[in-house]
Formats: structure tokens, C-alpha cells, sequence
DNA sequence: CGGGGGTTGCACATTCTGCTCTATCCAGCG
DNA sequence: CGCTGGATAGAGCAGAATGTGCAACCCCCG
């Protein structure tokens, strides 16, 4: 993975603030060369810095106003298979492996709470998974962010 | 919020797959004007469709290979002082209110297990939290991911 | 029938982009 | 010490994209 210098972080943290900003706004607003911006954003593009751009699109305003978290006990010998199940179901935007008490942390969004009945239901149809605990997300208290990590670069 | 239609839907999918394509070049894969495209642009920033540009970092990009879960337990009446000492924290990047056994689920990145030791101990120190019980992630197993929502909405 | 919203086509001046070439600065190395 | 590679800056150019304004159109809804 390509490390950032404090160039790259301050490239990001410009784009954090103006997501839609031109390349030539960059370089003003950081004192660079055009030139310059342009080699990192491409560097950025290529490394895998950024994750894609779905990662911004607040599930919400595609009707689906519900977000709970799913801790998954398995047999572990079959997570490789769950995975590839629980890929199949679009309710569920992401899903991490965990060490400790439960071994999949699954995040869904729903429409309603049936709706999330329902797809509890089809985590616990899968084979291999033997217990589900449901929790609904009441909001979301700390939006993810990334400028405090950023602007903590800045002063390193 | 603003409800999405099907030309949003189709645009954000392109986004997806190309999120530094230009406004033509949306114009012409969608077989939409630019104007169009301009248009619901402008409308989809103005919203809050989009999540701040922060979301598609990659903090182990910046120096944070290590993703860890907290469930934290604490007295509800100081959930609004927590997250307000939470948020100093700049390792927390994301912090979720529960309904169920947790109170709080908060997604801390570092840079080591020492770190992790370090910042578990901080939220421990809020006045107000009862117990948190640490999760280390094991790897992003279904990467968050919006497409296969937007997909279905195409379909319908 | 008369809007209003969303869409489209067009045109204009301005700005941005991608690309190339050159030169400078600096750190690391033989 | 001099060389080399990497990052940066400056300039220039053709082509493309952008922001903007405007008139027209279609279609659904009241």
C-alpha cells in the first residue's frame, strides 16, 4: 500500500472539504503545480487509497431508512460459503470478520422492521450459521470520518 | 429527503463504476442531455444523498492497518456527554447508537494492538460508560457496497 | 384547458484537462 | 565529488468540459 506523505493528505483533506473541486482549485488552494496535483490524484486513482464511490451513497435515500447490525455466530470451517451467501442478499452492505465472541459483524439496511425480520431469516437459513443477534441502529452518533486522522498528519 | 428516481439511480450507478468521469461522459453512457445530467448533479450535492467525500479513505492508507469493534454498555442518560468525549478521539471514525444489549457501537482504527489498548482504555475513562467489550476485525468480508440496491431499483 | 416539472437543444465565454518539454531542487549512492 | 532518480514547477497548446442563459418541448395533474 502506497504511504501518503503530508502532500497526499492534505490533497485529501481538500477534497474532503470540496469533494467536486477542479484540479487547477487544488493546486491554488494548496500553493502547488498543476502538474502536481494532477501525479498524485492519479496515484491516488491507481493505489488502492480510495474505496469506490458507493461508499457514499447514504442507503437512506434509496428507501431504505433502517440500518441494524447483525452479530453471526458459525461454524467457522464454513465461513468462506456464508460469505459467498450473504453476498447474494443486497440488504446487506457490509460485513466484517471478527475476532471474539461473534464471528461476523453484518450490516443491513432495510425498509421496515418486517423487512429485517425477513432478512434475519435468510441469514439464519444459511448453513453453518448458528445464532444471530440483532441490533438496530438508532443513528448514527459519529458519522465515519477520516479528517481527524488527516488533520492529525498535518501537524506530525 | 429527497426520493430518488430511476435517472438517479442509473447516474449514481455510473458514478459507481467511474466516480471521476465527467458530466458529458455521464450524458452520453446514460443517453441523457447534459443538462439533465447537470441538473440532478447539482440536486444530488445540494441533498444529503452523498456522504461527505471522508467515507471512501482508507484508513489503512493512513497508517491504520488495524479495524476494531467496541460495544460499549454505559448509563443512557450520558450518551449525549459520551459521544461528545468520544468525538475528541480521533482513531474513533465511526460510532453508531444501539438498540439491544449494547448501547454503542464504535469502529475505531490503529496502528497496533498497543494502540487498541491505549484507545480502549480512553473510551473506559468516560465518565458514564460501564463496560466495552473489543472485537478486533478480521477483514472487511462484504465490502460496503451500495450497487447491489441500486441494481434492483433499476430492475423494478 | 392551463400550469409546472422535468427534459432537451443550442450557443457563448470561460475554464479545465491531458499532454509534452524543460528546468530546478534534493537526497542517496558509488 | 559528481551522478542519478524522484518530485516538483513552469509554460504552452489543442481539445474538451463547464457554467450559464434561454427557448422549446412533453406529459402528468388539477
Amino acid at each position: 500500500m502506497h504511504k501518503l506523505d503530508r502532500t497526499d493528505t492534505r490533497l485529501l483533506l481538500a477534497l474532503t472539504e470540496d469533494p467536486r473541486s477542479t484540479i487547477v482549485a487544488l493546486a491554488e488552494k494548496l500553493g502547488l503545480s498543476r502538474n502536481t496535483v494532477q501525479a498524485r490524484m492519479s496515484a491516488l486513482d491507481a493505489s488502492n487509497v480510495l474505496h469506490p464511490f458507493d461508499r457514499r451513497i447514504n442507503p437512506v435515500a434509496l428507501g431504505y431508512p433502517l440500518t441494524a447490525f447483525i452479530s453471526v455466530h458459525l461454524q467457522q470451517q464454513q465461513l468462506g460459503t456464508i460469505v459467498e451467501k450473504l453476498s447474494d442478499i443486497p440488504e446487506i452492505v457490509q460485513a466484517h470478520g471478527l475476532s471474539g465472541t461473534s464471528d461476523l459483524l453484518v450490516r443491513v439496511v432495510c425498509t421496515d422492521a418486517d423487512d429485517l425480520f425477513r432478512i434475519t431469516g435468510l441469514i439464519l437459513e444459511c448453513e453453518g450459521v448458528e445464532r444471530a443477534e440483532t441490533s438496530l441502529a438508532m443513528g448514527e452518533l459519529i458519522p465515519f470520518r477520516a479528517k481527524p486522522l488527516l488533520e492529525r498528519e498535518q501537524n506530525a
